[in-house]
DNA sequence: ACGCCCTTCTGGATCGATTCAGTCTGGATC
DNA sequence: GATCCAGACTGAATCGATCCAGAAGGGCGT
């Protein structure tokens, strides 16, 4: 078998804590005996201390799980989940923590069990709408987490990064409405679940389940309100995932419909970029007869022309994971509200 | 402190073992039985088995290394290594297995202890060209591992999964030569280190250090030898870093020379799009008076029209994550040559 | 009543290190 | 020459589980 410290401890002659001190803690011993010893150690093919057993006995592991509570590859799909994760990891690696990405099984209990088997010192937890059992198992685990969202009735140890969903919605909602738009539809992924795409009732914003798309679209339905707008007279459209061709198909019918809306408000830009997939196919080149904003600022946008809300990706990435490098010693530093700003481009125009 | 399987088996009053088999092993005890303990440490707060203690007696820990030799955050800037992931993550979650990311310090010591404390069953390496003496610490760690690239005088334990760049290089060259093209450019990221961006003088392929782009290159050259341009007769490009910028930066002041080439053969898609960049801010529209060839086939390729040979970035994330965690009983199927295909669009036209 | 098997549960050994309270040694101090 | 001390090294306890040989108890056939 592989050698061990004790392998090496018995070669050269010393005690296994003159070994372990040999790679851990070099000031403990003489120089000459720490070379004899990482010598012997050369000679025996002992690769080093085991990691394994010495996270067990040091009590910590130096890695931080990522939780995405949809699949992984998801993590590598969606572009701003992936600017997010280039921040984090650009931050991990100047901490010399490493990062684990845990892949969840569908089923529950096992997803569940997934989270409390993972050798990690913290979390971060890549906010899906829903969560709660893994920061449930997470607290089970008295270890550190932080998640993409604002949480109101926050535990006292959850630490978060997010940005204010319902006001940056609101002041795309008023730039389109100041356009002069007033027939428009707001197109969200999964705004409820196992719904059909395309246009959907709800009697409000409260009725969606997940909480950013229940911000954005509350927010949406603020701006349009304060121009006498109605939710009942906003269509609401729903994708079935958050892609171009979930976006195109969700919007297909209601763009070819009578009465088309003159704009198309949109969660997220990948949603955006659907919409104008299908505007395109349709043979409109911009500026449109129909108006398109998204969310977030991926790098397409700005290629497409897309009027968006920006939000710091990669900055989001970067504090989540210095939030559980470097914990604040006050709580209120563990919440933290990113600024978001509107770039208009030119997929939004005059109605 | 937290509680321990010990406390839980003194709280129902049975043995360690017994509350040990509750969690791994159900079949080992009555239903009664293990729901009382289950019980038990939900009322304890047990959160479950610790995984670092469980993966020392075990033996293994569930997870895969990932190593990017360059920077770890560099895995998600580039658009390729970003759907390699995407590809690695899904059949690592297939198997229920989870990745961990391993940034390395700049520093080759301290890189080399960050694989040998990397708690892991085995490793797939991200080639950047200079990582053999990552392999010998995996070696010495006795861990499987699967380089991305082809290792031509390869350790018996190498597995891969790679394509023939020399031959998949070549065929767009003889694309473009097919073309009419004679004058033309060779444009690699760091084909030498330290070098500013720009022409280079290079005696032949063979003096560039990394491997990918050295079989790149080479592909390129036979090609243009076989219509009888020699390798003197063709400008070398140097890029500092796989990026857009640094394409364009590299290909400026050769563009506009007096004689510049009448096509540049960039060896990766994001070089080739830096100098589609630097043409359409010179004002040429598609398709220009220079042909441009790319490498990957990125989704912007197919936008931005360029020509470029494809390799199945996805599959090869699959096939490497599989090579790891089903690993083939033949030592011949460890090595894995992925096909390419050559994408013809609108960048490359007749000289 | 006896032996036998099967299920259920136990105890101790073990995985491979780290930690810390000591012990030992040689030299400086008075 | 006795005392003290810093530096170098040791040994046992410990981290929190899993594994396995075996013990206890119950049911069954003869």
């Amino acid at each position: 078998m592989k050698p061990t410290l004790q392998d090496v401890a018995n070669a050269v002659g010393v005690s296994r804590s003159t070994v372990s001190n040999a790679y851990s803690r070099p000031d403990q011993l003489s120089a000459a005996l720490r070379h004899r010893i990482l010598d012997a150690a050369r000679q025996l093919g002992y690769p080093g201390p085991n990691p394994t057993a010495r996270s067990l006995r040091r009590g910590f592991v130096g890695a931080i799980g990522v939780l995405f509570t949809s699949q992984l590859s998801y993590a590598f799909t969606d572009p701003f989940a992936v600017r997010f994760l280039a921040g984090l990891s650009g931050a991990a690696e100047r901490h010399g923590a490493a990062l684990l990405l845990v892949p969840l099984p569908a089923d529950p209990a096992l997803a569940r069990t997934a989270v409390e088997n993972a050798a990690v010192d913290g979390f971060c937890v890549y906010c899906a709408g829903d969560e709660e059992w893994a920061l449930e198992a997470i607290r089970g685990r008295a270890l550190p987490y932080v998640t993409t969202a604002v949480a109101e009735a926050a535990h006292p140890a959850h630490r978060y990064v997010g940005i204010d969903e319902r006001a940056a919605a609101r002041t795309v909602a008023e730039h389109v409405a100041a356009l002069g738009h007033r027939r428009v539809a707001l197109l969200g992924d999964t705004v409820l679940p196992d719904t059909p795409p395309g246009p959907l009732r709800l009697a409000g914003p409260g009725d969606v389940p997940h909480p950013t798309t229940r911000g954005r679209l509350a927010g949406f339905a603020d701006a349009f309100a304060a121009v006498g707008v109605d939710w009942s007279a906003l269509t609401v459209l729903n994708a079935t995932g958050n892609s171009r061709a979930a976006g195109a198909a969700a919007v297909a019918a209601t763009l070819t419909g009578d009465a088309p809306p003159t704009a198309v408000l949109a969660c997220s830009d990948v949603l955006a970029l659907g919409v104008l997939d299908t505007l395109a196919e349709a043979g409109h080149r911009l500026p449109h007869p129909v108006s398109v904003t998204g969310f977030d600022d991926i790098a397409e946008a700005a290629a497409a022309g897309l009027t968006t809300m920006r939000q710091p990706a990669e900055e989001k990435g970067r504090i989540a994971a210095e939030l559980l490098l470097e914990p604040p010693a006050d709580p209120a530093a563990g919440h933290v509200l990113l600024r978001t700003d509107l770039i208009v481009r030119t997929s939004t125009g005059p109605a």
